[in-house]
DNA sequence: AACAATACTGACCAAACGGTCAAGTTTTTT
DNA sequence: AAAAAACTTGACCGTTTGGTCAGTATTGTT
């Protein structure tokens, strides 16, 4: 087996590695914080000793960086579930829809985010300054053209944004808060349907518009 | 000076130290987190040396405990505010505008206490099952009667105070996102009560009260 | 003035941490 | 089959941390 096969593979033990320690280490980061976790920990949870933990990466802080930029991978990605071309109920809809489920699947990550914009994003710093506030600055201004267009009531599309990000990555966030109030069980499905359409509901005729 | 002038300003000095601590700790630990926060900083913070602080808390987690405890304490004060006497559109408006205040008076405390719940809040476990349960069932309980007597609109009530928290509290949490998206400057006094209107202005009308 | 209680602090310590490294094992390439 | 490359790991180390403590200073009480 000398053919391309064989260097996926080992291209793929790598790869595969690196992925087993940045899973664990998302769970591990978003539990106890940056200073917090320790790196004996992401091992045991990883199931690896410390040292192949090392081997890997070379400091705590390089696999930080990588949850954190994967993480904000997946959220600019979910992004495109606003599409403008759609008009208003159908873009932010879906883009509500996108981001509710994200908050489902992907708590540990929403989580690490939440602690890091909370210290001040020592480390991610450059991506707001780039490519959120890029992406935010577009999508603010086609809001502003519906407006003006008047599809939608007259409301600041900076504080819209910031509405649906809040409320949607609190579901992530505060899970423990409303399990607790939710006599200590998470969301079932049902749950999880009916948390999607009050918040669609009422940010959608918040501003305006009907939700079918 | 026998009298009990002396013997309160002996409470006194006790007392005001502890809160130079508490202030300097509610800092620290919003900016590093609770594994981050070192008490060497928060002395340095305090102005006192290290050991001076062990002198009024024996322990980091006492300190942090109490911390945390004047932050519920705040909030549960201003939870009043949601006045149910007032009906709906008052009650609400009323809550959304002390929680907008609070996040903005009191963003570290909010930070802190953001950090501790992501983590799973395992100091403050008891209060949200106690108080915090309590309370948000009271609440619930209410508006659940305004939406039979048709004052306002069909909504899980749980997931209308889930938004009306997120969101205020974004503006403490997430502050320095916000920041970078505003230029790197934080908010005016103007742009604070145009973030209060919209927020105010879209959760009203999104379950069907007008503002005025 | 004498005594007691409270407040303060530099110096110290055991434990835990991130990270290294040399010595092995396994896998891939020639 | 042998050399090279990649992977694995127990043992180790300097640094930082939360917390202690003995000794001193200040304040309050009689």
């Amino acid at each position: 087996m000398k053919d391309n096969t064989v260097s996926f593979q080992k291209f793929a033990k790598r790869s595969q590695n690196q992925k087993i320690i940045l899973n664990a280490a998302e769970k591990v980061f978003a539990e106890a914080g940056f200073a917090g976790a320790t790196t004996q920990l992401i091992a045991d949870v990883a199931n690896l000793p410390k040292a192949n933990v090392h081997y890997y990466f070379k400091t705590k802080q390089d696999i930080y960086r990588q949850v954190v930029y994967n993480i904000f991978d997946i959220w600019m990605e979910a992004a495109s579930a606003f599409d403008t071309e759609l008009g208003p109920r159908e873009a932010l809809s879906r883009y509500i829809d996108k981001k509710m489920d994200l908050a489902r699947s992907h708590p540990y990550g929403s989580k690490v985010w939440a602690s890091e914009i909370i210290q001040g994003a020592p480390i991610i710093q450059d991506y707001l300054e780039g490519q959120l506030k890029e992406w935010s600055k577009d999508r603010s201004m086609h809001i502003q053209r519906w407006i003006d267009n008047g599809e939608m009531d007259k409301i600041d599309p900076e504080h819209l944004l910031y509405m649906i990000w809040s409320t949607t990555q609190h579901y992530a966030d505060f899970a423990h808060q409303i399990e607790t109030l939710n006599s200590g069980k998470p969301f079932s499905d049902l749950q999880w349907q009916t948390a999607k359409v009050s918040v669609k509901t009422i940010i959608l005729k918040g501003v305006g518009l009907s939700l079918t």
